[in-house]
DNA sequence: ATTGTGGATACTGTATACAATTTCTGTGGT
DNA sequence: ACCACAGAAATTGTATACAGTATCCACAAT
């Protein structure tokens, strides 16, 4: 019986719900998050609230201003640019590296993200959205390299809240394929053919981003 | 007359100051920061020190442990050769859009951070490692990639708390002459060239480091 | 009508107070 | 002498109080 509860860190719990909200678009882009509004809102004082905004904040979800609180981070044509331009490189490596560390239960738990993925039904946005997420952070653990998954975890989460802001979701004719191909080389522990899978992938689904934010996205709702 | 004044947060303050400490080396690797003794040290309360702990822990810097505060944290061997493994990959992507990339003004801020820190006093670790990190700093953001920098930030800082911990300072013979080589590829807008000298050069200096940890560090004193 | 100024309001930034968990210490038993 | 357990001290986690700054609105002057 050792250490079965759960030491809920309250901060925690806070941050984990707040980042998901922001993920999953509940917090529009660059909507203000007030302290004391979020601190009522869920039941908690201002000291946890303010700790789980600063650690978003450092992971790149929300823009904190001096003395003006923070907001949920709009992206840039630019940023977005860049951000596929780091991720298409160390996608490649986690891919490659993955090739030639994976053990056979990474090789299980592969396969089953991705049938897992495909299986999910089109219309969920949101459960397409995290088995999609799920699938590539299963090749990153797969790398067994710590350093890597610390720094593909940050780029994923700006690479879902690009994707929100964009309305771009997971659902293009290649994807399937796409996350086949790159599956069966790293099973097939096909390094190079592996990360050029996993670029390709990435510069495909980002074209597919920059298109959708180079017309500037409709102002739905004027408040 | 637009904005002179420093609105000197004091977190950011404490944040900076306890990140030169670590990564100075002034805070030995492992000892344990109590925010009431920081506290007192710096002369405020234990909520900025609290934020600034966070920040350090969420860089990579610090260690927390649930109720039992914050350590420097200490790099295994695993740990590091994983760090370099990805510092290599971006590095050399660094290295690469700065060579596409760079204006002539990021052309002679270059030049000039090489020959500072060509410059440099053998003898002075400290400025030796700042100036080598200024000039690898001048190259990422010559990139004008602020995903890239984001990243190669975190990098830039774990490498320096392993080099601290294993001892391994800057001068190594070929050093110079591989810095040369970086900055000629890139102001010869080669980008190849620059990816492979950056790449090299990372690894040359990991190679170093991982010798350094693989033996034991003399555990200096027991308390 | 418009613009500038003053005050009121609301919020962030910092400090402190309280609660809960951990660690240390001392005592008692074996 | 050593181990176990209980209490105390210290430290982190959370809540609240206070201070400083920015925003908003009303009102007056041009």
């Amino acid at each position: 019986m050792t250490s079965f509860e759960r030491p809920t860190l309250v901060r925690d719990g806070v941050y984990d719900h707040l980042r998901r909200a922001v993920l999953d678009g509940d917090i529009a882009p660059g909507e203000r998050l007030g302290e004391v509004e979020l601190g009522a809102q869920l039941g908690v004082s201002r000291t946890p609230i303010r700790e789980a905004l600063m650690r978003l904040t450092q992971d790149g979800l929300l823009i904190a201003e001096a003395n003006k609180g923070v907001r949920v981070r709009t992206v840039t044509a630019d940023e977005a640019r860049d951000t596929y331009v780091v991720r298409e490189e160390l996608d490649g490596l986690a891919a490659a590296l993955c090739a030639h560390q994976h053990s056979p239960a990474d090789a299980q738990t592969l396969r089953g993200a991705l049938s897992a993925l495909q299986r999910a039904p089109s219309s969920d946005y949101r459960e397409q959205t995290r088995l999609d997420l799920a699938f590539h952070r299963a090749i990153t653990a797969a790398t067994h390299n710590a350093a890597l998954a610390d720094l593909n975890r940050d780029l994923e989460q700006r690479v879902a809240l690009i994707k929100h802001q964009t309305r771009t979701y997971n659902a293009h004719p290649q994807t399937d394929a796409q996350h086949a191909a790159i599956l069966d080389a790293i099973l097939a522990r096909d390094a190079d053919a592996a990360r050029q899978a996993a670029r390709t992938h990435v510069r495909t689904f980002a074209a597919l981003v920059l298109q959708n934010l180079a017309l500037p996205i409709t102002p739905e709702k004027q408040a």
